[in-house]
DNA sequence: ATATTTAAGACCTTTTTAGTCCTCTTTATA
DNA sequence: TATAAAGAGGACTAAAAAGGTCTTAAATAT
């Protein structure tokens, strides 16, 4: 199956939400999972788990939360989905160089990778200043506003 | 996740040894499953399953077997995974237009689209008239020989 | 007849997904 | 210093998908 899991899908959307923050603004789960429509006891343990590979900085107590501990520009979209889920490996034999006892006789092995490469390509090329920066969210600012 | 699972990686495995065949050449599961290493009776219910979509005819009987019902240059590997799979949508978000609320709001959802787009496009790209062609196969076939 | 082959479907185990829930700790602030 | 507001940590669960096996039946060549 090449399907995006539910939880790299919400860790996701809280990575963007925290993009868009003011530099150095703390926002809590509460108020993430609700604006991103994210189970808020899911999304803390995504966050929890995106603070312990350093995507995160979290601070508790009243008016604690998280910021991010990186630069947007520096967060790839790859970078979020592989904290989520490991590795991307479309095909076993792709998992470990020589894992695949058929390497040397299998045409399809060639296929499989140039294909991997591709699609790492595409997700690695998008880093969330650039998502951050999309016109599609100024409209949708705007769209609030004239309400 | 973004792995191809063993049913789709076991049913290319097989197409692939059918198109190997000299036209007309009736190959039987057991010879199949034994050469492409591949469970037998797992193999038996995947070639049922093409089968019936059409890929593979099937003759009952002793000297029976399976043949390929279409022209290998007429099938390609997504074709072969998205019959065991159904089709690729790497985000759920991709499944119907206007499925996703957040299309119009989401900046994410291009990104996805895109990576789609050139990921279906290497699958779709190689049929498996050309995977049989690969000089890796030869080779294979040279080694053997010289044994 | 019998041996060989697929057809059909019931059944099973393990892994992954997608969460929930409860208790504990930390911290600001009234 | 009591309290409310946050995250930390871990146990737990239900449902779905993955990856099979097994048995019985039907077809067919010899």
């Amino acid at each position: 199956m090449f399907r995006l899991s539910k939880g790299a899908e919400y860790a996701i959307r809280g990575v963007l939400h925290l993009s868009l923050q003011p530099r150095g603004r703390v926002a809590y789960i509460d108020e993430i999972a609700t604006a991103q429509g994210v189970p808020r006891a899911y999304l803390a343990k995504i966050f929890q788990y995106l603070s312990k590979k350093g995507f995160l900085k979290s601070t508790r107590g009243a008016g604690g939360g998280f910021v991010l501990d990186r630069d947007p520009g520096e967060i790839t979209l790859l970078d979020v989905i592989e904290a989520m889920e490991g590795p991307i490996h479309l095909n076993d034999c792709l998992i470990h160089k020589d894992f695949c006892e058929r390497v040397d006789t299998c045409p399809v092995h060639d296929v499989w990778r140039e294909a991997q490469e591709r699609f790492l390509e595409s997700l690695s090329s998008c880093t969330f200043e650039k998502l951050a920066e999309s016109p599609k969210l100024k409209k949708a600012t705007k769209t609030k506003k004239k309400k």
